[in-house]
DNA sequence: TTGACGCATGCCTATATCGGCATATGATGC
DNA sequence: GCATCATATGCCGATATAGGCATGCGTCAA
């Protein structure tokens, strides 16, 4: 008996992390200092659960860090899990600008064709 | 009445879209060239429905293109959606650095405290 | 100890996928 | 047109979230 086997366990990792578009937002604001809850979630218009659920991914991630400050836990950016994207991304780089011209090329023929008609 | 709000549409974004473990296999594969649905899902070793459907993710996002090619389909790699990540997770370089010094230093201190006991 | 405050969690609903499988669609050659 | 090869899609089951809301838990001050 074959169970299906659904959605890869994607879950803990930083690209997944950051494919989040309120978890980047909360990343680019932490770049300007630490924050609590409380404050991120009011500057990015999100509720104070749903702040703490994304910084609880962004934490098992390892991209933030947490310290306590009196009553409140102050959350800080760790973007040294940043540096792997970065790097695979870099990966690449050769074939966007590669891209470029291929296309470019691709043009530069349409337009030749055209005048030749 | 208020409908509950789900999951962002996240959908066709290129931050997504390389969030998939496979789909980045795809992508890796492809800068060695163009290559037909079939013989990439046998390299990869994932079913052909499989394969065709990541690189529908992957193509909506604008990272892979094609091209028919007789009685197949040539799916070759456009790396240029990749440079804004590059791009974006680049503007974190100072602070992981940064977080580097952090850490060292802290190890420093806590290395000072020892002696110092 | 008891509030009050700050934050994390649990529960629930709606949805977005992923994988496997069968099958539709498309293009080619006879 | 018809058989065949190459791909794309549809459907289903199982899961993984995202958000809203209420509430638990821990810390601090009086």
């Amino acid at each position: 008996m074959m169970l299906p086997m659904a959605r890869a366990a994607t879950t803990s990792d930083v690209f997944n992390a950051i494919a989040e578009p309120q978890r980047r937002e909360i990343l680019v604001l932490l770049r300007t200092g630490e924050r609590p809850v409380t404050e991120l979630a009011q500057e990015l218009g999100m509720t104070q659960p749903g702040a703490s659920k994304h910084l609880r991914v962004l934490r098992e991630v390892g991209l933030v860090r947490d310290r306590r400050a009196g009553k409140q836990r102050l959350y800080g950016l760790d973007a040294r899990g940043l540096r792997p994207i970065h790097e695979w991304t870099g990966g690449f780089e050769r074939f966007w600008n590669e891209s470029f011209d291929r296309l470019d090329a691709y043009v530069q023929d349409l337009k030749q064709a055209r005048q030749e008609e």
